[in-house]
DNA sequence: AATGAATGAGTGTTCATTCAT
DNA sequence: GATGAATGAACACTCATTCAT
């Protein structure tokens, strides 16, 4: 008790800013914007309304700074992707894993993505911010690694047009969860390894040039 | 609109419902639920707070009821998935233009897409109906195709295990839509056709068994 | 069916009227005037709102015509203390069975002393009308059998000052009976038994002067 | 009033609960329960409505808690009447007297009576509170008293079997006021004496025992 | 006479925000 | 910095009343 008084007056206030980013992520993430209460993230920090006011001026700058401090899982993904080493098909497998690791597996990188999606036209700041953040950063790394793949004979030109396509399983599986919640019981593993054939590989036992 | 004053009294009721419906939509699409107000749902159908309460109880109601109605054109793909024609290959070729067409393509069914996304924790009964009515339909149907494919022998068995797969290009583009909105500009026809490719064929240019 | 037609179309729109009286007693009875709802009046009587205007123009003079109409008992408690007949005491006595029968026994007669009582502050024309046709009369009656009691040599004439105090038992178990409802259990006869036999002949077994 | 303005936050605060009780007991009083706007309290204490809510969860709440608050003088009578000394005479007497000041001349309690026969059907917690509380008591303290008397052979055996015939006439004298109001002009001290002379000793010349 | 759709003025309640302590 | 009492602007919902049919 001794040593956690000299840290709390110290550090409890230091430590308040992060206390209440992570309780207004709780709250905006089961509320939304519109329905979450002030009230209730400062009861569950502990401290009372006017408290979260001394450390953010208004509830839209609160949930703004929240968006962008729990985004950072979020922005690993780019991160990460830009320091895979290996072949363009190492890569773009090793960029994949990174994306269920990163979005598909992490319930805040989740919750964001759920946020961005529904308070999307009301905050078009927030969707700018991640568009130039994470998605265009992710895309663009994709199609390099396409590119590189084509030219070096590994990849068909003509399939590599679309980097959204290779990533597509992995946010259609984030999406499905967020919409089935604890319902949505998939088979990870198996799921990751049929995409990767599938991807590589196609659906065809007899592949044609037939385009539909 | 030239013979608009000779609506009666019996036949401004008999539309009253579905104008408050379709203005429902648009303010909730807008606003999400709590942030929707009740006076704008009337002031876009000419009419006063008191009379969307003639036709609907309560907000909530409205809501669940604009979700239903809206929800015509997804459920749509359930049918028309139904009365494909063809083999297993021509099948799902023809579901995935579906899709397209239904979901992506279509207002309505992307902005119902994104209420359920961010209202479904609040209204779980909501999610349950669009499970059971349209998600679980259309991935039995995938499935049904996909095993129909293998055991003909067109289809590799061993990466016709998800369904999710098949379409996850669909709900990526139309979620990306969603976030984007105006702003994300796809190459609707190009799209499908690599889609559709990728799908097929694969990505390498030599196919090989190595899992990843 | 036949018959009932022929009384219907003739009669049905006289008894209008009475219908709702009848179902505004029960509702205000049951709400008070400001919770009662014109409504509900209605569909008790199987009509919708607007028939009810037809007949009374608004709901204060619904209100005010319903007690009017559902004083009938209580005024014919004055009306028949008029009518008594024999020595004083005789007369009292039936009085006090009158005002038993009329007032206590008497539901309409009951639930409008109620309304009367809460309604009063905001409809004094209703209690001044009470006044007139109802407590003074009676008192009046009371007063006038006592006096002439008094002369007779029948009543101590100290004791004859206050008609209230006469009927008081009576008023007293209406009143409870307005508070406990079903849960008010008197032994009406012996109740009345000893109202009487007590005002007659008092508590005391040796009678004293002393006032206290 | 020279110091009113040294209140400091906290007296103020500790006041608010009293002043809305006290506001709230006006408003209620003047108009039933449904009838009374909450904003209308507020305004008597100077505040805004948001501040009624910050003492009192709901209207409802507000009204049982006025009512629990309002009825101390109504408890008293029973508190007093345990405390009577001398013979059951004396004590009997005494107890009018005591019921006289508690019930007839105190504002607080005839209105008080008022909403619990108004309002007792839609609040049947507050009726059975009141008959736990006062009602029964006091009916049990009477009929200890009469019991007593009647043992010692002051009081007839045949006329003390209901308490309530005792109290009818402040209860009778009561509800009058409350109906008439200021009209009602009672000489209070002549009735007193009337209704315990009456009581004690009957108002028949030569008793009889007669029962009619 | 009867209907019932529509109105609009209200009313209880909520909640982001302020500010004196 | 922290509090929490107070505010006031909203907002869902109600209901007496009107009126075209």
């Amino acid at each position: 008790m001794v040593e956690q008084r000299k840290l709390t007056r110290a550090e409890q206030k230091a430590l308040r800013p992060a206390q209440i980013l992570a309780a207004a992520f709780e709250e905006f993430v089961s509320n939304g914007y519109a329905a979450a209460r002030v009230e209730d993230i400062a009861d569950r920090v502990g401290v009372t309304k006017g408290t979260v006011y001394v450390y953010f001026e208004t509830k839209e700058l609160l949930f703004e700074e929240m968006i962008r401090d729990s985004s950072r899982s979020f922005r690993d993904i780019a991160l990460k992707a830009r320091e895979l080493e290996g072949s363009p098909l190492d890569r773009l497998v090793a960029l994949i894993h990174v994306v269920y690791q990163q979005l598909f597996d992490d319930r805040q990188s989740r919750e964001i993505m759920r946020l961005v999606i529904s308070e999307g036209p009301k905050f078009p700041e927030i969707v700018k911010r991640h568009e130039r953040d994470f998605i265009d950063p992710v895309i663009a790394e994709v199609d390099a690694l396409l590119s590189e793949g084509v030219k070096a004979g590994m990849f068909h030109p003509q399939r590599a047009g679309f980097a959204e396509l290779i990533l597509a399983p992995v946010l259609t599986a984030t999406v499905i969860r967020l919409i089935l919640g604890d319902r949505f019981d998939l088979q990870r593993e198996d799921y990751i390894r049929a995409h990767i054939d599938l991807l590589l590989n196609g659906l065809q036992v007899s592949p044609s040039g037939k385009v539909h």
